[in-house]
DNA sequence: CATGAATGAGGATTCATTCAT
DNA sequence: GATGAATGAATCCTCATTCAT
C-alpha cells in the first residue's frame, strides 16, 4: 500500500484557496484536485462530497479560532484588555489563513451554511465567547451595560467589515486599534456622551 | 396587441425571494419563473441570464437606497443627524425589502459579485456617501478623527451584522439606537476610556 | 413551444432494443437518446432514471400482455383451450415485440428486479392468470391435479425456455404446440406412465 | 515462506453469493473482497477481471454440474431412470450450492453471458447429456419422440422456472418428482391425450 | 410577446484496476 | 504474496438556455 500520506490537510487547502476565490459553483473538483496534487478520487476519500469538503474547510477555521479565543476569553486579565487580545487574535488569524477566513467570513453571511449544526454552533461559541468577556467586562464597571450578544455581534460586524473592506496597507495591529478604538469609545467627539475627552 | 404587463418586477421580487434563502447554485430558473408566475422563457426576456437577474436584485436595491442616502447625506442638518437618518433608512429598507436586502448583503461578502462593476461602483457610492457624512462631521468638530472611508466600512458592518444576527424582537428604531450608540460612544466607561481612567 | 410529439414510446422501444441485447451496466444513456432520435435531457423528461426507465419496458410489456392473456382466461371456453390461446399469445406476443419480451425474459430470472413492486405484481397477476385456468380445467376434469400455482410456473417455465432457445426455425404455432404437447401429454410413452389410467 | 492459503475458491463463495443477490453492475470489487476476507488487490491475483470472476463462478458450478450429468447420462439404466437422475442432480445442486446455481440461471438468460465461449460450451454440453438421454429412451420407446434438442430446453426450463419461483416449502425430491411428473406424463386428463390415439 | 419542450454542455461522483510498500 | 491508497476514465444526470409554435 502506498505511504499513508495524509492528503486532508493539502485538500483543504487547496479547496479553501478555490472558495475563498470564487463562488461555490464555480470551483470545479478537478481544479481543487490540480491543486491539491491528487487525482479527483483522492478527495473523495477525505471528504464525502463538494458540500462536505466546503463546510469541512469553515469547521476546520472555526474549530482553531474558537480554541484560541477560549483560551484568550478566559484569562486572568482585565475584560478590555482580554476583548483586545480576542481581536487582535482573529486579525492574526485572518492574515494567517486568509483563505479560510475568506470561506467563512463569506458563508457566514450565506443562511445556507448556518443551517449546517456544526457550523452554526461553533459560529454561536465565538458570539458567546465575546458575548462573555463583554458582559463581564460590565460587571467589573469597565464597560458600559448595553446587551452583550448584541455588543459581540457588533464588534464582530466590524472587525470582519474591516478585515474585507479596509485597504491592505493596514497592518494587523493597526486595523485592531482601530476596530477596538471605535467599538470602545465610539466617534463621537464632546461630552463623548459625557465627559470632557481631555 | 396585448398591454404588454412589465413582468420584470415580478420577476425581480420572485428572484429575490429565492435567491435570498438559498445559494445562488440551488436557485432553479423553473423556481423563479413558477414563483413569479411566468413561463422560464419569460424571464430572458427581461433578464439575458441567471447571473445578471441576480445582479439585478443588487443594482435594484442599491440603486433605491444610493438615492435615499444622498437626499439624507446632503441635507442641511448636522452630521451626526444625518447619520442617524442614512443608518435608520438602511434599517428601514431592510425591513420593507428584505429579500433584496439579503440577497445584497450575502453577496456584498462575495467577491464574485463584488468585481461586477455596477454593484461595485453603487456599493463604493454608499460607503463614500457615508464617510463623507463622518468628514464633515469631523470637519465640524462633532466626530473624532478617524479614516472616514474606514469608519464608514465599520459603521457599514455594525448596522449589517446587527440586522443579521440581532434578534428579531429589536425593532428597527432600537436597531439604529443602538448601533448609533456604539458607534458614536463606544461601550467603554469611564471618562471616554482613555483620560487618566482612575 | 414543440409540438408536444410524445417522444415516450421511441425512447421506450429504443431502450428495449439495447436492453436487450446487453445487460444493464453496458447500456448508456447516451446510446438510449441517440437511438431515440432525441437528446439525452429528453429521456429524462419521460423516465427519471436509468433504472426507471428499465422498469417501464418491462411495466409496458406486462401490462399489454396482462391485459390480453385476463381476456382469453375469461373466455367461455374448455380450460384446455384457454390454455392454448394463452400460450399462443405470450408466442406471439414474443414474435411482436420481441426486444421487451427479452428484457423482461432476462430480468424475470434477475431478482433485483423483482423486488420492484410494479413488475412482482404484474408478474403474479400473469401467473395467477395461468393457475386460473389450469384450476378451472382440473375442476372440468380436463387436467390432471397437481397445485396449480406450480403447474402455472412450470408451462411458463417450458414456453419461455422454447423462446430464448428453441430454434429460429420454429415457427410461433409450432413453438406453441410443441411447449402445450409436452405440459399436456408428457413425453412418457405406455399407459399414461402409469397404471390403466381409467 | 508462506503456505500460501490458496484464496480463490473464498472469493469464488463470496463473489457467488453477492452476484446471487444483486445485479452485475450493483456487486462492488470491495464488497467481494470483503466478504472473502481478502484486500481487493488480492481478487486481480486470482481472477483478472469482474467480469472473469463472473464468469468463473459459472464455470465452477457448471463444470461440476457437468461432471456429474455425465457420469449419470452414461449410466447403464433405462432412460426414464436416467432422466430423473440427472434433473434430481441439478436439484441437489441448486440446494448444496444455491448460490452458484442462482448466478447461473440468472446469467443464463443473459445473452451477454451466454457469448463467452467458455460457458456457452458448457452450457450446451448439458443440454447435449439431456438431449441424448432423451433421444435415447426414444429409441428404447420409453418416450415419445420429440425432437430431443427442444424436449431438453424444455425440461430445464421446468426445473429451473420451479427452483426459482417454487415455493419454499417443496423439498428437493418433491421438486424432481413433480417436475418429472409433468414432463412425462403431462397434465391431460382421458386417454393421456389420445386414448386409441386413431 | 409568451410559452415550455427540447437541448446538450458541463460537472459531480463512482469504482474497477494498479502498484509502491 | 498481500495490501489498500491512489488513480482517473467513464457515466449518469442536471439545468441554463434556446426557439418553434
Amino acid at each position: 500500500m502506498r505511504p499513508a500520506v495524509d492528503h486532508g490537510p493539502a485538500i483543504l487547502k487547496a479547496a479553501a484557496r478555490l472558495f475563498a476565490e470564487k463562488p461555490f459553483h464555480l470551483v470545479r473538483m478537478d481544479e481543487v484536485a490540480a491543486h491539491a496534487g491528487v487525482a479527483k478520487g483522492t478527495i473523495y476519500r477525505f471528504y464525502p462530497d463538494k458540500d462536505k469538503l466546503h463546510a469541512a474547510i469553515m469547521v476546520e477555521w472555526l474549530t482553531g479560532l474558537k480554541g484560541e479565543l477560549r483560551a484568550l476569553a478566559l484569562a486572568r486579565r482585565p475584560a478590555v484588555a482580554r476583548l483586545r487580545d480576542m481581536v487582535a487574535k482573529m486579525v492574526e488569524h485572518h492574515h494567517a489563513r486568509r483563505d479560510f477566513f475568506e470561506v467563512m467570513r463569506r458563508e457566514e453571511a450565506s443562511c445556507g451554511v448556518l443551517r449546517r449544526p456544526e457550523i452554526r454552533a461553533r459560529h454561536r461559541a465565538i458570539r458567546r465567547l465575546l458575548a462573555r468577556v463583554i458582559r463581564e467586562g460590565q460587571r467589573a464597571g469597565e464597560l458600559r451595560v448595553i446587551e452583550p450578544q448584541r455588543a459581540a455581534i457588533m464588534v464582530l460586524g466590524m472587525v470582519l467589515a474591516l478585515l474585507r473592506f479596509g485597504d491592505r496597507r493596514l497592518s494587523g495591529p493597526q486595523t485592531t486599534r482601530m476596530a477596538l478604538k471605535v467599538f470602545l469609545h465610539g466617534l463621537a467627539r464632546g461630552r463623548n456622551g459625557r465627559g470632557t475627552d481631555r
